[in-house]
DNA sequence: CCCTTGTGTAGTAATTTTTCTACATTTTTT
DNA sequence: AAAAAATGTAGAAAAATTACTACACAAGGG
């Protein structure tokens, strides 16, 4: 008998793993919480195979819960789960010590993998996650990527954050435009990023300070 | 015997709420789109006494394919369902003939009570919705910025937010791109921001929601 | 010490975006 | 209904950004 908990503020989502994990597992037992709260609550309630969490609840550090977890029941399996296919919040979810992490766009067959990977103690990750992941892990990577620029790489990332476009920031630094192009293209690199607002997203991830 | 569409990129989701339905509906078809393709085909094939549809589908002009189904096959209800609380999508979506809108965190129940509702050609709002709309309508401005923009321009700037470029978006919407560059022009003029990073922390500030 | 790698810097060409202007429709106001 | 304002659309020109490529120099590893 398998004992599974599902943190996620969506009834509906829940109810769509509730169905994939009842079809995979015929005798098992599903609980579920929709904050934090409740997922203590339940957590303390009685002991779990698996917990399935959500990346992103309002209201809640989803990182210090999957770490509380970790440390508090370290035999409990976590599984992260993403509405978002941002990558980002797969690294550093691994690193903390997730079994495994599924987005979104992963349907169900995917999710069936994941969860039977992980039941056996393997970690799960996607082929295309794994790919971008290869090398990186396991060797000591900063956990924070803006550790990884350069000073210059970083001072832009942060001018570009503030709102200020590639002119400006060439006018601000007396460097010709296309500098701030070659750096704002090796910084987005670095990060894993495509665009401004994915550069954002990274930075608020991390926490990064700026004005 | 009730005929549905669901149309939702996420496996998951569509499995979550397919649940709903058959339990509510005993004898039921309901059929399955993950992307305006898809959809279309389905759409085709055979008639639906409704529609429920996600707003926010990455590649995916939801309110032009909504109003598409509103014109070719007028009879069809469509119900709109999101994934983000936010009533900014609802008011429009009504206003353009959806027969209702759901949100995801308004649970089972809900969802349920607006199927229902919609299938008795009766229009249907949530209650905390009801509450903000009847409120506008008595101090006169709206409490959203965003409801100052059109339906294009929301669209807009909902797309440059989840980081498509001005060429993506032109192709999406199969609109010149200088277009696309009038209507962000005027949609930033409108909420008083000066450039992206700005138009991403408003829509963070009113809650406007992006994948 | 030499060689590889990372960093700061640009030039040029190709693209994209921005600016301005314009205009036909809607929509609203009076 | 007539007039005014807002909207959706795009063309042309100007400006900015991106994509490459290149290169000097500093730091680190063998």
């Amino acid at each position: 008998m398998k004992y599974f908990l599902l943190i996620d503020d969506h009834e509906i989502v829940r109810s769509g793993v509730k169905n994939v994990l009842q079809e995979l597992f015929k005798p098992c037992d599903i609980y579920e919480a929709k904050d934090e709260k409740s997922a203590l609550s339940q957590l303390k309630a009685r002991k779990y195979d698996l917990v399935i969490m959500d990346v992103q609840m309002p209201d809640t550090d989803t990182a210090g819960l999957m770490e509380y977890i970790k440390t508090r029941y370290s035999d409990t399996r976590v599984l992260m789960f993403s509405m978002s296919s941002e990558n980002v919040y797969a690294k550093r979810f691994l690193k903390a010590g997730a079994m495994g992490f599924v987005s979104k766009n992963s349907g169900l067959t995917e999710l069936k993998k994941a969860v039977e990977l992980v039941l056996n103690d393997r970690k799960y990750i996607s082929e295309t996650l794994a790919e971008q992941l290869a090398g990186e892990i396991g060797s000591q990577q900063p956990n924070n990527p803006f550790d990884k620029l350069s000073a210059r790489e970083f001072e832009i990332a942060n001018l570009l954050i503030a709102g200020r476009s590639g002119s400006e920031i060439s006018e601000l630094l007396s460097i010709n435009s296309s500098t701030v192009g070659t750096h704002k293209a090796r910084l987005f690199e670095k990060l894993g990023v495509n665009n401004l607002p994915e550069l954002i997203e990274v930075a608020r991830i991390y926490k990064l300070n700026f004005a």
